[in-house]
DNA sequence: AGGTGCAGGTGGTCTAGCCCACCAGATATT
DNA sequence: AATATCTGGTGGGCTAGACCACCTGCACCT
């Protein structure tokens, strides 16, 4: 096993992910065993960088460590995934359905003081909204209207919206970590509007899913108000007991 | 600054507590500065151990560090606070409302086989099953129906849990350390039933939260359906951007 | 067969250092 | 006055050890 001792990547994230990749490919399965000693020979680092490799691993929940006995692949669990900062696509990917959009308004235009607020603008700032159906396997599942601002990426365009995941989109093309999104969710009932366009009776429950998501250095990225079938969309967490 | 060496309560840990003391009493505020160097003198331990303290404080959003200039209080997140494991009563006081309840139903019987699965209970096991109206300000706010294993608390009263906090009685009383808990969110329509425990018209739109708590050993505690009204109230997350 | 005790492996905690990139403010140079 | 350079402090990363409590399986003894 070789790390680059000369990357940018620390030890610790290089070894992370060789042992994600593992996991993912099936090399490493569910209840196999790992040992921080084991580990640190085999990539000639100090225990303590090994250990620090397994950590991220086991706030994720990918791993998890016994005293006395050892570090195992966890089970998956089934059935219940926790909430991550996904995008519509990528939620979808994971319970098994596949995603597409239909747009319904794509436009750019100044943001009121509340949204300029929200997204840490100037007042000359300009933002784009892109309004779309979501829809899994066929199947109306949501309306999202998302608010990006103009000058993170000035080049975006309609058929690239159109064609699937906003979230990679920033990512790959205009190179913009995701860090972390603040979320607020309420239940209300379908306006008619809506209703409409998810195929469902007006004032049927809908949960409606508020985000603001945030790049690596606190930049608000993006705004979005989703609004999901009650009868069709569950959201799961996962909480911690922490502090006192 | 004194740590008990002898202590079984590891040294980074105490210092955490101690820290997260001294920010709660307002002795350090938003804002103030910490070094890791500074902290491993006054508490004479190594460097390793101080900042192991702080990764705790900065996972939990009390701290953040910036690289080169050194490690901060946070200033308090103003409105969105993120969603922790909480009972009823705590989340109300979060959120500066006081918290108090009606019993519905106290009883104890034999679980059907489903919620014996999902509590791991024998097949002759029993559970409390309590079922409260829950008022914040006097304002109905929730109904909340919850299991749990008679075992774990064999003399629970009824006067007990009417007066506040289960989490807190499962804790203090009954030495369980809650350490986790899986949600699912819903939106739905309120029965009948429930339209007139909360005082909203039936059909009106309620966020359902379905949680399953865990001990420290991944034992279930409790298994607990609320339903809130969905005028009143919200659930914030905070998502991050983890793996891939 | 059934228990007892021991040895080796494990994660948890801790030490006393090291080098690096980065940041801020003071100092020196232009 | 503006600019470059130095300097001390910071967090990030890493090392090569150490001791402990705990778990497991094995050998030994009863």
């Amino acid at each position: 096993m070789k790390l680059n001792r000369h990357s940018f990547t620390p030890l610790y994230h290089q070894i992370e992910q060789t042992l994600r990749r593992q996991i993912e490919s099936g090399e490493l399965r569910p209840g196999d065993g790992l040992s921080e000693r084991e580990l640190s020979e085999r990539f000639e680092v100090s225990r303590m960088t090994a250990r620090q490799a397994l950590r991220a691993l086991r706030e994720d929940g990918v791993l998890h460590s016994e005293r006395g006995r050892g570090t195992f692949v966890t089970e998956p669990k089934l059935n219940v995934q926790t909430r991550q900062l996904l995008g519509f696509t990528e939620d979808m990917r994971r319970r098994g359905l596949k995603a597409s959009s239909r747009i319904i308004r794509f436009s750019r235009f100044k943001p009121d003081e509340a949204l300029r607020r929200q997204l840490h603008l100037e007042s000359g700032a300009e933002v784009w909204e892109i309004s779309r159906l979501r829809l899994a396997d066929r199947i109306p599942m949501a309306c999202e209207t998302g608010f990006v601002p103009v000058d993170l990426c000035p080049q975006l365009k309609r058929a690239e919206v159109e064609r699937g995941s906003l979230y990679r989109l920033l990512e790959e093309i205009y190179n913009i970590r995701l860090s972390r999104a603040d979320e607020i969710l309420t239940a209300a009932c379908a306006t008619r509007e809506e209703a409409d366009l998810l195929s469902i009776k007006p004032r049927a429950p809908v949960l409606v899913v508020q985000r603001t998501v945030y790049a690596a250095d606190e930049t608000p990225i993006e705004v979005v108000r989703s609004v999901y079938r009650g009868d069709r969309y569950q959201a799961a967490i996962q909480l911690k007991r922490s502090g006192r």
